[in-house]
DNA sequence: ATATAATGATGACAGTGTCAACATATAAAC
DNA sequence: GTTTATATGTTGACACTGTCATCATTATAT
C-alpha cells in the first residue's frame, strides 16, 4: 500500500524529500532538481508550490524551530528545579543530536526575511522561551526586562558560538588537552551559570533587595 | 601607467579580484568565471593557479585569519593593562569592521581542511592568542594547561556567537528593549569578565593558594 | 637553438535555478 | 451535466556555474 502522491502532498512530500536530500548531502547540496527526480516528478512540478528553492528552505527551517522550540520547552518543564540550566542543556543536545537541522537554522544564510515573516516568527518564538525563561527568575528587580534581554543573547550566543564551533570540526586541529573537548560544554554552561549569579550578587550586595530572590 | 599582469602577478590579481566579487556579491556569489572576467582572461586562467574553486577560497581565508591575528595581537598588546578584555573588545570590533571577512571565516562551511593545512595553521594560531593569554593569566594554578583550554574556548564561544547573530541581523526581529543590541556586547564582555573572576575567586578560596596572583 | 615546462585560450559537458508555453485534471458556475 | 476557469504537471529552453580535455603560446633550461 504504497502511498499516492496527488495534487494534495505533493508539497508535503517535496519536503520530506528535500528533507532527506539535505540528511544526505547537506544544505549547499539540495537542490530543487534532486527534490524532483527523488519524487519521480518533472523538475518543474515542485515550483508549482513553491516559488523558489529558497521559499522551500524556508518552510523547513520553519519547521525545525518549531520542532527545536518545543524541544526546548518540553526539556525545561520537565525539570522545573532547574528550568535554564534543563534548557541550556537541551539546547546543546539539539544541536548535537540534530546538527543538520541546527546548521539549517543556525549556519545558514537566511534568505530575506521580508520573503518569509512565518520563518521569523518561528525563530524569534524560540528565543522568546529563553527570555521569558529569565523574566521570571529576575522576577522583583528593577529593568527586569532589560536585563532579561541582556542575558538572553550572553546565553544564546555563548550556546550558539559553542555548537557552531563544535559543528565546524575545528575543535580537533586545536590540539587540546585530553578531556577537553568532551567536558568544554559542561564548563561553559556551569561559566554562564557564575556570570548570572556574581550579577544577581552583585545586585543583592548594591540595593540591600531582600525582595530580590535566588 | 596600469598595473600589467602577467603570469607573476596574476595570481595575486586573482586573490584580489575575488576579494572584490566577495565585497560586492558576498561568498556566495563569488565564481571563478566572475574572477576572470573582472581580470578580461579566460575562464581557464584562474585555475593554473588555483586548483578549484575552494582553493582559491581558502587562500583568501587563510589570509584573513592572518590579518585577524595580528589585528588581535597588536590591539591586545597596545593594553598591556588588561590585554584580555582589549582582546574581547578587538575581537568584536574586527567582526564589525570586516563583516564580510569575518564571515568567510567564521560563517562559510569550510572546505576540506585536510587539502588546506595552511588555513588550519593559521587560524589555530588566531586560537592560540587567546589561549596563551590565558596561560599567563593562569600561571601558578594547577591545571593551568587544561584551565586556559577550558576559557578559552568560553569565551571565543561567547564571542563568536554574538559575532554571528548581530551578522545574522536577527536582532532587529526580537523586538528588544531601547539600547540593548546596542549595549549587548559590553554586557557580555561584563558577564565573561564576572564567570572568570567567580572561579577564580573559587579557587583562591578552595585552596588558600596565595601563590595565584589576581 | 632546441627541448621542455609553465601558462593562457577555446570548446565542451553536466549540472543548476527558473522563465515560457503547453497539456491535463480538478473545481466552480451556470 | 456541460462548460468555463483555475490549479497543477510536463516539456523545452536560457543563462549561468565548475571543471575536464585540448590546443596555442610563452618563458625557461639545457
Amino acid at each position: 500500500m504504497t502511498k499516492v502522491i496527488n495534487s494534495l502532498n505533493l508539497k508535503e512530500a517535496c519536503i520530506q524529500a528535500a528533507r532527506e536530500v539535505i540528511a544526505e548531502q547537506g544544505v549547499e547540496g539540495l537542490s530543487m532538481r534532486d527534490v524532483a527526480r527523488k519524487l519521480a516528478i518533472s523538475h518543474q512540478a515542485p515550483y508549482r508550490h513553491f516559488p523558489s528553492r529558497d521559499h522551500l528552505l524556508a518552510e523547513i527551517m520553519r519547521r525545525c524551530f518549531e520542532d527545536f522550540a518545543e524541544f526546548l520547552d518540553q526539556t525545561s518543564k520537565a525539570q522545573p528545579e532547574d528550568e535554564l540550566g534543563a534548557m541550556g542543556k537541551a539546547y546543546m543536545q539539539y544541536a548535537d543530536r540534530q546538527p543538520l537541522e541546527y546548521r539549517l537554522m543556525f549556519g545558514t544564510p537566511w534568505p530575506e526575511p521580508a520573503d518569509h515573516p512565518d520563518l521569523v516568527k518561528h525563530a524569534v518564538h524560540a528565543f522568546d522561551l529563553l527570555r521569558t525563561n529569565l523574566l521570571i527568575r529576575n522576577t522583583g528587580h528593577p529593568d527586569a526586562k532589560k536585563r532579561s534581554e541582556f542575558q538572553a543573547l550572553f546565553i544564546w550566543s555563548s550556546l550558539h558560538g559553542l555548537a557552531s564551533i563544535k559543528h565546524a570540526n575545528v575543535m580537533q586541529h586545536l590540539v587540546l588537552s585530553k578531556g577537553v573537548e568532551n567536558q568544554a560544554q559542561d564548563f561553559m554552561l556551569e561559566m554562564i551559570d557564575a556570570a548570572l549569579m556574581s550579577d544577581r550578587e552583585a545586585f543583592f550586595e548594591r540595593s540591600n533587595a531582600v525582595s530580590f530572590p535566588i
